[in-house]
RNA sequence: GCCCAGGUAGCUCAGUUGGUAGAGCAAGCGACUGAAAAUCGCUGUGUCGGUGGUUCGAUUCCGCCCCUGGGCA
C-alpha cells in the first residue's frame, strides 16, 4: 500500500524529511490507478537492490506485508502474465457471482484448486479461474516450479517487532489520530472522488473507506476513527499470525517485544 | 409523582407457550504464490438487573425494589 502516490498520510510513509536524511526507494512510486501486484513489485524491488548495492549501499527493507517480504527470498511462481481482457472478464464475474457459483465453476476448469480453496474465497478462487484460463493450466502445477527472489542468495537479518498487544492498541490509536489531524480526510476524499473502479486495491487501504464516509456525513468522527483503528489492529494481528509461521526461508531471525533490546545476529 | 417501553455475551439485539440461551459485530486462533492494509476458515463467551413468591424446576409467570429511555404532569 506504501507504494502508491495518493496514500503518503494514511500509508504512514515515510516522510519527505526522512527521505532526504536516508534515500529510500519504492514509496509512493506507483499511481492508485494503476495495476500492481507482488510480481511487480520484485521486480522493482530487484532494480532498487541493485542500485543500492551499485552505490555501496546495505538494503533494508521495512514492512509489513508478509506476502511481499517473504516473496523476496521465495520469489514466486513463473506465472506468465494473465491477459487483460480474461483478467477483467473474471473480476466482472467476481463482482456479480455468488462465490460458490464460481467455485462450482473452478471445480469444472480446475479440481486440483477447487479442492484447495474454501468455497467462500471469492478472490483466489477468481485467481485460479484466471490462471487456468489464460495459461491452461492449473495454478497448483504452476506452484511446483518457484523462481527464486532478488534475495534468495543473499545474508540476510529478519528483524520482526512484536510488541505486546496492549502497547500496540495504544500506538495504534495513537498513530491514527495523528493522520486525522494531519488531513488524512482529505487525502481520502481526494481518493475516493478520482473514481477509480471499486476493485481498486489503493481503495481497500486502512482507512479510505472509513474515512470518506466521515467526510460524506454517513459516519462520525469518532466512529470513522474507530472503525479504522479496528482495522488496523486486525491487520496487526494478521502480520503476527504470518511472521509466527511462515518465514521458514530465513531460518535464524529473531523476533523482539521491545525494541531497545533490539538484537542484530547475522546469518545466511 | 403517574403512565409506557426496556434491562440477556465486551457492544447492538433475538429468544425461551417454564426444563439455565443465540446471532451480528468486537475478541482469540489459523490459512495465505501477481488485489495482500487484500481474501478466507475455526473458536469461546453469560449470576438472562436485584430480591421475594408460585412451581419438581423461574432468565421465562406474579409482587416489590433498582436502573435507563420516552410521555404526562
Amino acid at each position: 500500500m506504501q507504494v502508491y502516490r495518493d496514500l503518503r498520510i494514511l500509508t504512514a510513509r515515510p516522510s519527505p524529511e526522512e527521505e532526504i536524511a536516508l534515500p529510500h526507494a519504492l514509496y509512493g512510486h506507483v499511481d492508485a490507478a494503476a495495476p500492481y501486484s507482488v510480481a511487480r513489485w520484485l521486480e522493482d524491488a530487484r532494480a532498487a537492490i541493485d542500485a543500492a548495492h551499485a552505490d555501496g549501499r546495505l538494503p533494508i527493507f521495512v514492512g509489513g506485508t508478509g506476502l511481499y517480504l517473504s516473496a523476496l527470498k521465495d520469489g514466486l511462481s513463473a506465472v506468465p502474465p494473465i491477459p487483460a481482457d480474461i483478467r477483467e472478464k473474471w473480476r466482472e464475474r467476481q463482482r456479480v457471482e455468488p462465490a460458490d457459483a464460481l467455485h462450482a465453476e473452478l471445480r469444472r476448469t480446475d479440481p486440483q484448486m477447487a479442492e484447495r480453496l474454501a468455497p467462500s474465497d471469492r478472490q483466489r478462487i477468481v485467481r485460479a479461474l484466471e490462471v487456468a484460463e489464460g495459461t491452461g493450466r492449473s495454478l497448483a502445477e504452476w506452484h511446483h516450479e518457484r523462481e527464486p527472489g532478488p534475495m534468495a542468495d543473499a545474508k540476510a537479518v529478519r528483524v520482526v517487532l512484536a510488541p505486546p498487544r496492549m502497547l500496540l492498541r495504544d500506538k495504534i490509536a495513537e498513530r491514527f489520530e495523528g493522520m486525522f489531524e494531519a488531513g488524512a480526510v482529505d487525502e481520502a476524499r481526494a481518493l475516493v472522488d478520482r473514481g477509480l473502479a471499486p476493485s481498486t486495491p489503493a481503495l481497500k487501504a486502512i482507512g479510505v473507506e472509513a474515512l470518506s464516509a466521515f467526510s460524506a456525513g454517513r459516519l462520525s468522527r469518532s466512529d470513522a476513527i474507530t472503525q479504522a483503528v479496528t482495522e488496523t489492529r486486525q491487520y496487526a494481528k494478521r502480520q503476527e499470525t504470518w511472521f509466527r509461521h511462515r518465514f521458514k526461508a530465513w531460518p535464524r531471525a529473531e523476533t523482539v517485544s521491545d525494541a531497545s533490546e533490539l538484537v542484530l545476529s547475522e546469518m545466511s
